[in-house]
DNA sequence: CTGTAATCCTGCGAGC
DNA sequence: TGCTCGCAGGATTACA
């Protein structure tokens, strides 16, 4: 669930409390994440420092005095710190015991998120350049102008692929292409000059904004500190279906494409 | 090189 | 009320 405002909001939230801490346990929950190296490397980070957390992508680095964590939210994820008293909480799969009654939660309902450990920063950099492209945030406009014109598919597709731009998701990706009036099955080689640069802008604002709405909770997500989002409140195309488009009130409507709902405005989004 | 579908999971709302 | 179906913010893999 979570993309790239969501969990910058949750590194945002947690950088504070986190920075300069020690790991003093790790405790680990009965059912299987993805990734099953859980429990072979929880020994490596106790009395570890937290030197650091950042994000890349929709990814979570938590870089210790020695090593690093890399965490995904997947769908459902939750990453918190909390203080006081331990409630008992479903799908909870780790828990890092901070001292001085203070705790960093790891939850994920359906279990698409993964945590793993690298020996060292430049491991866990070598696992992400392999998957990702570069940040939306002042991307080099031949870059975006070449990814889009050396490809055939939908746009939509290559929004949501992280080895071009990584952080967008689903929501995103349609407001995005809602904002820079691009339908979201136009085929990239085909966009013109003027739709690129829109768009490549678009995405930047969308997120932007999106950070500074603290993410969009729409079920699960919650920031660092356990807070919602605010940004579903401004979805202008994302599960909009049957509404009237904010701009010319035509009816929002839905396509699957690359596998996922599309929400568009038929009259103000066009493939040609 | 594309594109699509299936896979990993749980939970919720719609519709019967 | 209770059942089944489809759908959900992601990433990876297999296959056409």
């Amino acid at each position: 669930m979570p993309e790239l405002p969501e969990v910058e909001t949750v590194v945002r939230s947690l950088r504070p409390g986190l920075t300069g801490r020690t790991i003093l346990g790790v405790r680990v929950g009965r059912k299987k994440l993805r990734v099953p190296w859980i429990g072979v490397w929880t020994r490596a980070v106790v009395n570890q420092r937290i030197a650091s957390v950042n994000r890349r992508g929709k990814w979570i680095i938590i870089e210790l005095d020695t090593g690093a964590l890399l965490g995904h939210l997947g769908m459902t994820g939750q990453l918190t710190v909390e203080a006081g008293d331990n409630k008992r909480c479903p799908h909870t799969h780790l828990i890092f015991d901070l001292g001085d009654e203070h705790r960093m939660r790891f939850r994920d309902e359906r279990r698409f998120g993964s945590f793993q450990h690298f020996p060292t920063l430049k491991e866990l950099n070598v696992y992400l350049d392999a998957r990702l492209g570069p940040e939306p945030f002042g991307l080099d406009p031949s870059y975006w102008r070449a990814a889009l014109s050396g490809s055939k598919r939908p746009i939509k597709a290559l929004l949501l692929d992280q080895s071009v731009i990584a952080g967008v998701g689903n929501i995103y990706a349609d407001e995005s292409l809602y904002a820079a009036r691009v339908h979201p099955a136009a085929l990239t080689h085909r966009l013109t000059a003027t739709q690129s640069t829109a768009l490549r802008k678009s995405v930047e604002k969308v997120l932007t904004h999106a950070i500074e709405r603290r993410g969009s909770s729409i079920r699960n997500y919650l920031d660092g500190t356990g807070e919602r989002g605010g940004y579903q409140n401004e979805f202008k195309a994302y599960g909009r279906t049957g509404e009237p488009c904010r701009r010319c009130r035509v009816a929002i409507e839905r396509v699957r494409l690359a596998g996922r709902s599309s929400h568009y405005c038929p009259q103000c989004q066009r493939t040609d």
